[in-house]
Order: C-alpha cells, then structure tokens, then sequence
DNA sequence: ATCCTTATTGTAAGCTCTTACATAATTAAG
DNA sequence: CTTAATTATGTAAGAGCTTACAATAAGGAT
C-alpha cells in the first residue's frame, strides 16, 4: 500500500496525497477529508525512507552519552527522549563509551543517520586530552548537523552547550565543608569530562582561597562507583581526611561505606558531600549531603533551544544553570 | 556526493559502486580497490534513506521500555545497545510509560520507522489488563517484525520471549524466609507486569506451602521506590510483619528506611529481601539480600536470537533463564 | 583460432516519496 | 458574462540507492 494506491483510491493525485500527509494548507478540507478517510480505512502510513529521501530527514535526533545504565545519564536520557518525541521527533541511542577516540567514532556513525540534530550528553571535551584537534570532529559534525552539549563545553559558536556551573557550585560545596571546620577534604572523582574539570577547579579555588595548601594525596580518581571506591580507600590507610567532596553520589557513598567500615562517624569524624542528587542519594544511611546539578533543567534548555533553531531561529549557544546544594545528614552544617 | 559521482571519479558505473558498498563478491578485488580507494578520498557515505528505500531496512532496532531512567530498564538498554551496535544496527529508543494505550502508541509509532526488530523491555502484558484483545497489536505487530520480549510473555509463536524464571526465583526466595521462621511477610510490589505477577505467584505459593494463610493486607503496592516506599509504610502502623520482599531493590530499600525510622532490627526484627541486585543493593546498610535477575544474560539471548533470526534461522520463542538469591546482611539465613 | 563457460560490469527499472511548474477550477470584480 | 486573480489539483522530474537481466570480457578446452 503506496501512494499511489491511495491516490488511486480517492481519486485524485499522488500530489494531493502527499499534501493530504504533510498537511499543506493548498489542499481544500474537503479533498482532505476523502484522502484521510482512504488513508484510515487501509491503515496507510508513508514510508519513511522515501519520506526521508525527499526531505532530507526523518525527524530523528541522535542522543550520544558514554553509558546509559550511569544514573545521571539515563536520567537525562529519558527526559529528552519523551520531551523530543512530545515534538514528533524519535530518538537515536549511541552508548559511546568514555574514550575520546569511541566518542568519535559514535559521532561519525550516528551522522550517517542524517539525524536532524545531535545531543551529547556529559564527558565530552575533557582537559585531559586537550590537544585541539580532538574536537575538530565535533565542529565537523556541527557543519552538517546542530550540535548540543549537555554539560560540555567548546569554544565554538556553532556548537550549543547547556552546562551546569559546576564551578561555582563546586566552589561554594567545599567552601561550606571549610567553613564547618574541615581542613583535610579529599576529592574524589570518576570522571575527566569539562564538567568534572570545572569541580575540580572550583575544589582547588575554594582551598586556594582558604589558604589551605593543596595535597595532590587527598585528589583522587576512581573507576566506577560505589564498591570500587570503598576498596581504593581502603586501600590507602595513609590517607588523612576529615571530608570527602565526591563529583557523584555513587562516589561518596562508596566514601561512606569506607567510614561505616573504619568506624568514623558522618558526619562528626568525616563529612561527604556528593553531586547530582538522584535517587541514590536518600539510599543510604545517614543521607547524603549532594549538590543538585539540575539535569532536567538542562535537558529542557537543550530541547528548547533545539526546537527553535530547527525553525532557523537565533538562540544562545551557551547556556549555564545554576547547580544547588541540598543539606542532608552527611555534613554538620 | 552521491553513488553517480563515484562510479563517474571511478570509472565504473553505479551498479559496481552499489556492488562495493556491499561488498558483493560479484566484484573484482581490483575493482573494489579502485572504487574504495575513490570513496574514502570524497569521503562518501551512501544516503541511508536511499537505501532504506532500496532494501527496505535501514538496519536499525526499535527499543521500547517504560522508562530508562528505572536502573532495571537503563542496564537493559544500555546492553542491548552496545551489543547490537557490535552487529552493525542502530537503536531507536522509546521510552513509554506503563500505561497499556501509550505502550500500544509507542509500538505503532516506533513501527512506522521500519525497524528490523522490536524489543520490548519488562513490563509488557500485564494480568491486570488481561482481556486478549489487550496484546493484539503486539501480536500484529510480530506479523510484521520480530518482536522480542524482555521478562515478558505471550502465547504466540511468533512473540519471542526471554525471561528470568521469577515465579521460582520469588518461591525459594520467601521460602528461606519462612524457614528462617518468618510468618508476617510483606510483600512490596511497584508493577503489574507479567514478570511481578511471577514474583506475587510465588510469594502465595511459598507461603501456601508452609500452611500460612495468604494475608492480603500484607501485599502491598507502591509507585516508585524509596521515598514512597517508606512513607506508604509510615503511613500504615497496623501493619505487623516480621519479613519483606520486595519485587525491586528500590522498594527493599524504602521498608529498610522505614525499618530504621521504627527503630526495627534489620535483620532480627525485620529480614528484607529484595530483587535484581543493581548497585543499589549494595548502597544501603545493612546491604541488601536480593534476587539476582540475570538481566545482562537475557539481552544476550534476545540478541543472539535476533542475529539468527534475521539471519532466517530457527530459533526457540521462550526461554528462561534461573534467577539466584543473593544473600547479604538483611537476612539472618 | 573457435566456442563455451564463467567472472565481471553495465543498463535500466524499480523503491516511494516531494515539489516546481503547469493546468484546471473557482471566485471576484467589472 | 467576461476576464483576472486566486485557489486547488495534476504532471513529471527528481531524491540516491538496489538488483534483475543483459552485455561484455576473460579464460579454457579443443
């Protein structure tokens, strides 16, 4: 069942059908209404392919992150999935992993989609491989196709970014634990995205500006979450710390099952706080003190953003949103 | 750039450029080279609409789940995702709630697409919404494309199903717990789905066993995880149970919150036991006793099913898999 | 060298839509 | 009741690929 069936069957022209489908107001309502009723009564639905052929697209976006089952992306996932597809638009996944080199090759297989427009989600441009030819790629992308980043950041107007000011919220998160009194704070991180860079600044500022030295020891980096970090601390019993700044949940709390184990107190002998406040965060026992980084605020920032300049509007192309910090009972203050 | 500028910078005509990109044996290797050598220099990638068109697959699996924001869901996909890709196909994603209508929409709508399979991730089918006509347009559906069930079952054999054993798994799971000399079960349940309807199964039939009457104030529903799991219990003083299970972790873990506001022993006073052992499980304190639900073995048989049967191989349309109890510290067994 | 295979390449017809342009129908104006 | 302007419909040319079938080239056997 094509479109010349249908045409066959109201009797009028494959034109008038393909109008009839892209509701083109130069068809009368009455021709319309036949057309629509042929089309429902041999349930006809346009091929896509030939659709796309002749447009150009399909109304897909592609949506890249590193690894869906990580809460904070799946998070994100799922609200611009359902938010796109409130606008009739349906969802590429690419799971690209974390190296720079996979993310590129995601980028590369997903553009040949012809996807409409490209979201990437977090751990994208990271310092650690700085060199500025590993973004050319995605300047590349952003020639054919808008691309958006959520919570990355590169220094290119065609390339539209939603971030979380990290940064600040890091700053003022590890300024409260100094505050409390706290001088031996360990930084913990899984992650060497521009987004866990700018907590690591603002970690560093905040320290800087207290005159407390910074102890390379205290910062560490660990791989996964909860299990993996518990067991990196205990395996480093020379490590002096009254707090723990985690740039995610699962990281301090993989902190908090160490103290449970060492017998600290949280949050009197350390204080924790961690980023993001998903649902893991109540999990535990005391409840973690954690920053908001208001991921579905940036997801709708990003949807909207994209809607508009799918219609060849003008937008921003940076965008920050401010990040806060819920007190819970790993803190004392 | 398109398939005429090729053959032309080739020297070949389209047919032999189509012939190269799929690597047809029909060419000869100097050939290939030839045109390769020209595709890579333009680099050309062939108009994946156009192809569409011509083989009427764009080589591309529809996922549908609930939401991928649920850590079942986002493991699943995550999965099945890299896995497919490692095959060549791209994944369109759907998240669709529960609701039965708008899992019907999402099905039709991802169809329209003309993807070369469908999966469906847990939740699907219902006993709730049990009228047969409920499923029929999945089993429409199935006539047009494989479909695949994750934790899912229907009688047709075209419905491929792959499913963890949950009715046992559930069984021997409160089986311990009566053995462990619990009488007061509660059971915590966030879903209608098939795979919930094996858990509740069980549970009746462990206690019916053990001679314990069914108690129906004991069987509980609760929409999301934690923190109404734990309210609803709050909420609830009558209740008088010595044990818990739960069909997901996250409920586990919301009658372990409530434990610990009542001052309950976990687990003396109350033993938990909850199901899928996502990272979750072991966030909390004391760490949970759970099933696992073998969520990564499924994906790979619904994968490898799929690779055979789009290869138009015979493959077996239910399979399950065993579940295993995991035991921790909310257990005394 | 001739004829028959077999391996390789080309031609052209599809696949199903969109849309610029041409034409026909309708309405408005005079 | 014309004629012009407007609106609605149709025709045909793409869009870029696949593939059945035809044609040619190459290689062997005699």
């Amino acid at each position: 069942m094509n479109i010349y069936d249908i045409a066959e069957l109201a009797g009028v022209s494959i034109a008038t059908v393909s109008r009839v489908v892209n509701d083109s107001p130069m068809v009368s309502e009455k021709t319309k209404a036949k057309v629509r009723k042929v089309m429902q009564e041999n349930d006809y639905t346009p091929n896509v392919f030939a659709r796309g052929l002749g447009l150009n697209s399909m109304k897909t976006i592609g949506l890249i992150c590193p690894d869906v089952s990580d809460a904070y992306m799946a998070k994100a996932v799922a609200f611009l999935e359902s938010d796109l597809r409130e606008y009739g638009y349906d969802c590429m996944l690419y799971c690209s992993g974390n190296a720079y080199e996979d993310r590129q090759i995601a980028v590369n297989t997903i553009l040949q989609k012809r996807i409409d427009a490209l979201v990437l989600i977090g751990s994208v441009y990271s310092q650690a491989d700085d060199n500025s030819e590993s973004i050319d790629y995605l300047k590349e992308a952003a020639r054919k196709v808008p691309v958006f980043l959520m919570n990355g950041y590169i220094e290119d107007e065609n390339i539209y970014c939603a971030l979380c000011n990290d940064f600040e919220a890091s700053y003022s998160a590890v300024k409260k634990l100094i505050d409390s009194g706290r001088r031996k704070i360990l930084y913990l991180s899984d992650s060497h995205s521009f987004s866990a860079n700018q907590k690591r600044m603002g970690y560093e500022k905040a320290l800087q500006d207290s005159k407390i030295e910074l102890n390379k020891e205290l910062m560490i980096f660990t791989y996964n979450k909860i299990i993996e970090t518990r067991d990196l601390l205990l395996s480093r019993p020379e490590l002096d710390f009254d707090a723990v700044f985690a740039t995610d949940d699962g990281l301090a709390i993989g902190a908090l099952k160490y103290a449970k184990i060492k017998k600290k107190r949280v949050p009197e002998d350390i204080s924790i706080i961690g980023y993001n406040n998903f649902e893991i965060s109540i999990s535990c026992e005391p409840e973690l003190s954690t920053v908001d980084s208001r991921s579905e605020r940036l997801c709708k920032i990003i949807i909207d953003s994209m809607m508009l300049l799918l219609k060849k509007k003008q937008i921003s192309h940076k965008v920050y949103v401010k990040g806060n910090l819920i007190r819970r009972s790993t803190t004392d203050f």
